[in-house]
DNA sequence: GCAGAAATAGACCAATCGGTCTAGTCTTCC
DNA sequence: GGAAGACTAGACCGATTGGTCTATTTCTGC
C-alpha cells in the first residue's frame, strides 16, 4: 500500500483508462489486473459484482472528472459562449494526450450488450449529470431553464459527435472546430 | 441456397445487425453463424480473414445503406435545410424500428481495440464517404466547396452525437430535435 | 457422365474469458 | 499477545472464444 492512491481507487482509474482505450468487452480482467499489479482477490473484494461493478465505478469516476473539466472551463468564463469554447479546447487537449485512441469516456461504457439494462440506465444518468452541470452554468449566464437545458444538450451532442469524428481521423482538429459550428457568426 | 439473398450477402447483413446491436467484441462467431444458419466453413470460405474481414464487409454494407438514406433524404428536398431535416427524421425512424438498442452503424466498428489499425483507417474512410455524400448534395444546392464540406461535417457530427444521446435515453426524440439545433431561427 | 472447382459441414484445437474458492498475510482493537 | 476481520494472493474451474483442418456435397463446364 505504498502507492499514494488507495487500492480501490487505483483499480478504478486503471480500469477506466483501459475501458476507454479498448472498450468494455475487449478489456479482460487479466489486463486490468496486470496493469494495476493487483491480484484477482482484491478486485472481487472491493467489487463483489466483478467486472460489471468495476465498470460502473469506472464510469462514475470518469464522469466526475468530466464534470470538473466543465466547471474549470465555464467557471472563469465571461459568458456561455466562451465557456463552451474553453470546454471544447480542453477536450481537444485531453484527446491529444490520450494519443487519439480513447473513446468518449462514457460511451465506451454504453456500448455494451443491450441485455445489461443496468448499464444502459446508468449511462443515461451519467449523461444527464453532464447536461445538468453544463445547464447550471448556462443559467448562471442568464439563460432561462428551458434555454439552458436546450443549450446544454446541444453542446453535449456536438462534443460527443465531434469526439467520434476526431477519433476516426486521429486528429483533434475537429474538437477545436466545434465552437465555430455551435456559434456561427451570422452575416 | 433457397434464400433469395446469396450466402455471402446474408452473412454480411446478419453480422452487421449483430455488430450494431452488441458491438464487435461482444458478438461471437457462433452467434453470427447460428443467426444466419450457416456453418463455419462457409464463413471462412468467403472471408479468409475471419471475423475481421467480415466486420469490414459489414461496415461497408451498412455505410452503403446510409448513403442511400442520405440520397433519399436530400434528393427530393427543395433546399439543404429540408434535406438535412428529412435525414434526421429518417434516422429517427430507423432508430425506432431497431428497438433503441443499435449503435451508430459505423462507430460500432470503430470502437475496436486500437491495435487493429486497419479498422481505424477503414472507419475513417467510411465516415468520409458519408461526408462526401452529404457535401455533394450541399453543393447541388448552391454552396461553395468549402461551405459544403463544413456543413456536411457539422451534420455528421450532430447526427452522431444525437444518436449516442438517443441511445442512452432509449428515445428517438433527440434525433427529431436535431434540425432545430442545426438551424436555429435567429430572433 | 465426369472431372475439378466451389461451397458446405462440423469436429477439433489452444487460448482466454469471467468467476469461485481456499490459504495465507496484514492490520486493528481489546 | 491473541482473536477477528480486512485484505492479498493465486490456483483452479467450466464455458466460450476465434481459428484450423479434413471430409463431403453441390455446382459447373466440357
Amino acid at each position: 500500500m505504498q502507492d499514494d492512491r488507495s487500492t480501490r481507487e487505483k483499480l478504478v482509474s486503471d480500469a477506466a483508462l483501459l475501458f476507454r482505450k479498448n472498450g468494455y468487452h475487449a478489456t479482460g480482467l487479466s489486463e486490468i489486473l496486470s496493469a494495476s499489479g493487483l491480484p484477482k482477490g482484491s478486485l472481487y473484494h472491493y467489487f463483489p459484482d466483478g467486472k460489471v461493478g468495476l465498470a460502473m465505478a469506472a464510469a462514475d469516476w470518469t464522469t466526475t472528472g468530466l464534470v470538473r473539466i466543465i466547471d474549470d472551463a465555464f467557471g472563469p468564463a465571461p459568458d456561455y459562449r466562451a465557456g463552451a469554447t474553453h470546454y471544447c479546447y480542453k477536450l481537444a487537449r485531453l484527446f491529444d494526450i490520450s494519443a487519439h485512441i480513447d473513446a468518449c469516456p462514457i460511451s465506451a461504457l454504453l456500448f455494451d450488450g443491450p441485455e445489461n439494462m443496468a448499464f444502459r440506465t446508468h449511462a443515461e444518468a451519467l449523461f444527464q449529470r453532464l447536461i445538468d452541470s453544463i445547464a447550471a452554468h448556462a443559467r448562471r449566464f442568464g439563460m432561462s431553464d428551458a434555454q439552458a437545458q436546450q443549450a446544454a444538450e446541444t453542446l453535449l451532442i456536438t462534443v460527443e459527435g465531434g469526439w467520434t469524428l476526431a477519433r476516426a481521423r486521429r486528429k483533434s482538429d475537429v474538437m477545436r472546430s466545434l465552437p465555430a459550428r455551435l456559434f456561427p457568426s451570422h452575416p
